[in-house]
DNA sequence: GGGGAGATTATCT
DNA sequence: GATAATCTCCCCG
């Protein structure tokens, strides 16, 4: 088997919905530390809010690079966020974990921080797992990185996607239903009874 | 060459 | 809720 270990070969070669989707519930390791991925964001080349969509940069040439590879970049200034690349100039934010293994290195990677905020979230994540340039365009399928298939089918909600100000109506944001580590909660469905109209 | 926005988060009010 | 931290790219001169 010579695909991303344990997922099917061209796992990350198709359509980056797909992709976003499949994702919750798989394994991501770095060098044996982390868990089961609880939420992640499809970003697409045609699409306003995606970073390869003005073209290739410095900064964005992993997106434009083969499937099953990390791209890698930094936000704000501060934090690391990790995707995994799918067709070229499309890729999927990884957005937080339930973390499994390494729960001790991570809470000194992170300060210390609850167990539940351990990678609750993209900058979170990648802080706990140590993961930064150095693992730009790395191939998913060799060390450090360790992708493991999902053992069950996951209870997915979506919703859209977070601190984007284009395209911000698309509702490509993928979650595993009542996960503790999502970074933020998924907004109910208009209209339910959790959300009374008071007006 | 400069100013502002951005796939964020910790800390304070 | 508001704000600071301060990298990379974009757009306008």
């Amino acid at each position: 088997m010579t695909g991303v270990a344990g997922l099917p070969r061209d796992f990350f070669a198709r359509d980056v919905l797909g992709v976003a989707s499949d994702l919750i519930g798989v394994g991501l390791f770095v060098a044996g530390v982390g868990g089961a991925i609880v939420e992640t964001e499809a970003y697409r080349g045609d699409d306003p809010a995606a970073h390869s969509f003005r073209g290739e940069t410095r900064r964005n040439r992993a997106m434009f690079g083969p499937p099953g590879h990390a791209y890698v970049y930094r936000s704000y200034g501060l934090h690391w966020c990790l995707n995994f690349v799918c067709l070229p100039g499309s890729a999927v934010l990884v957005r937080a974990l339930a973390p499994e293994q390494g729960l001790e290195a991570m809470a000194v990677r992170r300060g210390g921080a609850l167990p539940r905020l351990l990678c609750a979230g993209p900058g979170r994540l990648t802080q706990a797992l140590c993961i930064d340039a150095a693992l730009d365009g790395a191939p998913l399928d060799r060390e450090p990185f360790l992708l493991l298939p999902r053992k069950a089918e996951p209870a997915i909600v979506t919703g859209p996607r977070i601190g984007i100000t284009k395209a911000a109506d698309r509702p490509w944001r993928f979650g595993l239903r009542n996960a503790p580590s999502l970074s933020r909660p998924f907004p109910k469905l208009a209209g339910s009874p959790a959300f009374p109209r008071t007006s």
